[in-house]
DNA sequence: CCCGTCCTTTTACAAATGTTAAAAAATCAA
DNA sequence: TTGATTTTTTAACATTTGTAAAAGGACGGG
């Protein structure tokens, strides 16, 4: 028994693999644990690495004018990279940061894309991977584009209710494309 | 000699591809002409089919409170898929539309992924097509969560000069998530 | 327990954007 | 060209959101 195990059952209902696929990934795979409030990953580094979150919960946040914007919320099992950097191989200009003490497993990009080679399954696994993130990265786009920010908030409490428990309201704030202060007088305005 | 040469070319350069592979594409692609303003693809129809520019210039729109809104543009050679259709199987909300007199080569979703068994190379060169997808979604994501509608549209148009002669403002003015007043206001004040 | 820090709300005002309507300009077809 | 249609601009006003500052709460360290 290992206890990456339940990482594995998540990966294999995207894409079925083979025992000698899970242990060629299994072997990429190190445990990363991150305090509370700490960076994985900071602002300015290239990105070599695709994350998932074990246990816990992250952003990835940028700066905007010294104001820091988040981009991206990632809860057990969710895929957490800098897409930007790692598919282009630029330093990013946003950073990971643990919203809680938060365990992360990373798969060296290099070394994964090595196994494509070897493992077409796990070529078609990470393929499905990044198709769901564009999916999910398009209807995140159309709501930002159009819809207004009270929409916006009802939305993510619909769709990710105990969101609000974990995560602070500025946090939450800069993930829907407005201030704390917008979003603290559309709660007021909803009560 | 065969008229899609250059779109083969164009496939060429993200992931090179035996001869084999590449007949194996071609035989699956079709040429679909479009008239100006006329749909490739109508709201509510299920998307199973993938499709590049090959001439022209074509749009992704959908209807927010009975006003079309643009999602997204695409030149000669660029993918133009409604994602979130094609990889959930569900309906699309979603038009493509030809802005200009345009061909479209169109490759049948399933039987792409079929060929994806046979030939690793090909599986490859849609994976490397995502990801790049994925990276400019996330790219306009950042820009239109934080940048005001001024930076949006300068920034538009050092990237793609062009489009200005070639787009009519209002699809402009609705990809950038404002409304056509507002951008013609932006407009009139850098002038 | 108290203090300091950080988060959240509130207030007042400023700036940006939306809405509606109308005018001006451009486009297109007969 | 003319007339009809569409696109773009302009104007006036309403609404939303941002900014700055202050005040109240929550929370942890000493």
């Amino acid at each position: 028994m290992n206890d990456l195990d339940s990482f594995l059952n998540f990966l294999c209902k995207i894409q079925p693999l083979s025992p000698e696929g899970q242990d060629a990934i299994l072997s990429l795979c190190s445990q990363v644990p991150i305090a509370k409030n700490q960076n994985l990953q900071d602002i300015g580094q290239k990105c070599h690495t695709i994350y998932f979150v074990k246990e816990g919960l992250a952003r990835i946040f940028y700066l905007k004018d010294g104001i820091e914007v988040t981009e991206y919320f990632a809860f057990e099992n969710d895929l957490i990279i800098r897409a930007e950097s790692l598919f282009r191989d630029k330093p990013s200009t946003k950073a990971i940061q643990a919203l809680e003490n938060t365990v992360f497993i990373g798969i060296p990009a290099e070394a994964l894309f090595s196994l494509f080679d070897q493992f077409a399954e796990i070529e078609r696994l990470f393929r499905k991977i990044i198709e769901q993130a564009y999916v999910n990265t398009v209807i995140r786009m159309e709501a930002i584009q159009f819809h207004p920010a009270e929409e916006r908030y009802a939305q993510l409490l619909a769709e990710k209710p105990n969101l609000i428990q974990r995560i602070s309201l500025k946090h939450i704030a800069s993930y829907l494309g407005i201030t704390q202060v917008s979003l603290s007088r559309i709660r007021a305005a909803v009560r």
